[in-house]
DNA sequence: TTGAAAGCGCTAACAA
DNA sequence: TTGTTAGCGCTTTCAA
């Protein structure tokens, strides 16, 4: 059977809270007293239970982190580095995938909640704002990445999404182009929101425009990023450049593209977003929006970490600047 | 402050024994008292913490994945079949990102343990073979993903390295190349040993053989794969074909090739191993051998849970075929 | 069918 | 400096 803390006391011939404050490294104790008991606990190889200590008050040290799909790419990114500095800070963090789903975020939720983690990162969208505020309600500690949720104070680390979609759409106006078409993902996903309404602010403060059977919604696979490609590249207008709210996306569109004999950059230009790994492994290379994902990963762990270990009130909202990142999936439009 | 089961047993009027019942679907008592109390839960907003659950003995439902790097496409489609099938289940994942380091994997073992997981999935290589033995004698179950513990008996989920490694040379000799490259993982890394070894002796079939300098042993990042490509590429006789241990070092391999001006597969044919996204969107794609990455994690999950819910003690080893998915990175060589 | 009470392994007063 | 003791929130006999 597991070692607890009375058989360590028990056969150090000390009290309980003598051996929880050596644990804890509390009290005063003499070096040699302390040592001796260092050694028994190594004998029996004693592993103090956090679950007992949890629930004495102490924290849980997990946390839990929520996105659309950690096998994606951008996603994969961003939980390494919130799982590197959350271990640096010392918590371990709990993974959920909830498909963009209201129904299985608010199942992760609640489950995280029985779980008693310390506090939950969110990076999934999530469209009935009322779980969101729910949660908040409940003063379980909660920081947003890559997503945004403005009608309540929530610490935030996003990158400036319009701006990014501003920056793509003047890097295809600079090529000349004029037609535009665009793969979003759901409006409920407020960064894609954005960068699509950059983008088009920056066309239209040319006097130009997205025509709605341009813009297609899309989940946040790459299968429907190239379904909705297909249906794109078929109309009778097609577009010479588009924009697309995510490398993922952006892959479909690079397959539905060879599917029709469609050259990227000749015959089509294409900007996505996000610059995973993704984007500088395709053929061609992705010119893409980058966000710096292990920087924001970073930051929004030691935002959380910030408010549930100085209870700190003051909701902090982070805004980094995106960066255009040139490579060979766009060129000057064909006259 | 958050409602405790006394709370709600105060409020319905009962004792917290009937509480718990009715939250654990036990005991029986009527339909009426029952719909009463779960309505007061509603209320109170009651989230039974499974925190206290797990301290009478019941279990945290909570599993550990040890993984080199989850940001590395391969082991996040893994840790998203693990998460996926976990939850289906009832449990949840902590995600361990170990970079391959020994002393990373131990302190995360030990905090697993202080956590008190049910289970951990190991998919790391781990050198030192006494933790894993610490590990399996503290009872605590334990499975292997991806890769073997071969001197202990433990589950184990893997694909058939040997033969992939065989299936990748088969490939190239069909094509008739004849002087090979490999770039592979620490030899500690058992998954990558075997394909090696596959590989060597498919040509050793044929009276062919793989020179040492053109072994290549790599950390497991894309930027090492490069490196040490660009080191092969530039001996005096660069082979005509590369075998990758995995689509990571695989794409290093690429832009290692890109630089040089090296086409391929015109000037070099690239064999890599895992077929992950990567492998599919390369330029060109990357003919490779493809893991069944969804479903093994779906059966280390079960094999896993299986031994901590019906502590079931043969070990059992399911070895599933690799398969080989041609695309463009392999050609004729070129006489 | 329901309740009282012991105990899970630990922390944190409070005493000694 | 060290020990005693009362919880933390729950499950689980055992009685009633």
């Amino acid at each position: 059977m597991k070692a607890t803390i009375y058989d360590v006391a028990r056969e150090a011939g000390v009290s309980i809270a003598t051996v929880s404050n050596v644990v804890n490294g509390k009290g005063k104790l003499s070096k040699q007293k302390r040592d001796h008991i260092l050694k028994i606990m190594e004998e029996l190889e004693y592993r103090p239970s956090m679950i007992a200590a949890a629930l004495t008050g102490k924290k849980t040290y997990t946390i839990g982190l929520l996105v659309p799909d950690i096998s994606n790419p951008f996603f994969a990114e961003i939980a390494r580095a919130v799982e590197e500095q959350g271990h640096h800070r010392g918590y371990s963090v709990i993974i959920c995938s909830t498909d963009n789903q209201d129904g299985r975020a608010e199942r992760y939720l609640d489950l995280l909640e029985q779980k008693r983690v310390d506090g939950i990162i969110i990076g999934t969208g999530i469209e009935n704002t009322e779980i969101l505020k729910r949660l908040l309600a409940k003063s379980i500690p909660v920081a947003m990445i890559a997503r945004e949720f403005s009608s309540e104070p929530v610490h935030t680390v996003v990158v400036d999404d319009f701006i990014g979609g501003m920056h793509a759409a003047q890097h295809l106006l600079e090529l000349g182009h004029t037609s535009f078409g665009i793969l979003s993902e759901s409006k409920k996903v407020s960064s894609s929101r954005e960068r699509v309404r950059g983008l088009k602010q920056a066309l239209k403060d040319e006097g130009l425009s997205v025509s709605d059977e341009n813009l297609m919604i899309c989940d946040y696979k790459m299968e429907d990023g190239k379904r909705k490609a297909l249906e794109l590249f078929q109309q009778v207008d097609r577009p010479s450049a588009l924009f697309c709210c995510n490398d993922m996306l952006a892959v479909g569109a690079l397959q539905a593209a060879k599917e029709l004999g469609i050259q990227i950059p000749q015959d089509l230009s294409i900007v996505s977003f996000d610059n995973t790994i993704l984007a500088s492994v395709t053929d061609p290379p992705l010119t893409s929006i980058a966000q710096p994902m292990e920087y924001m990963g970073k930051l929004v762990v030691d935002l959380l970490i910030q408010e549930l270990e100085e209870e700190q009130t003051v909701k902090q909202r982070i805004v980094l600047p995106p960066e255009l990142v040139v490579r060979q999936s766009t060129s000057e439009v064909r006259k």
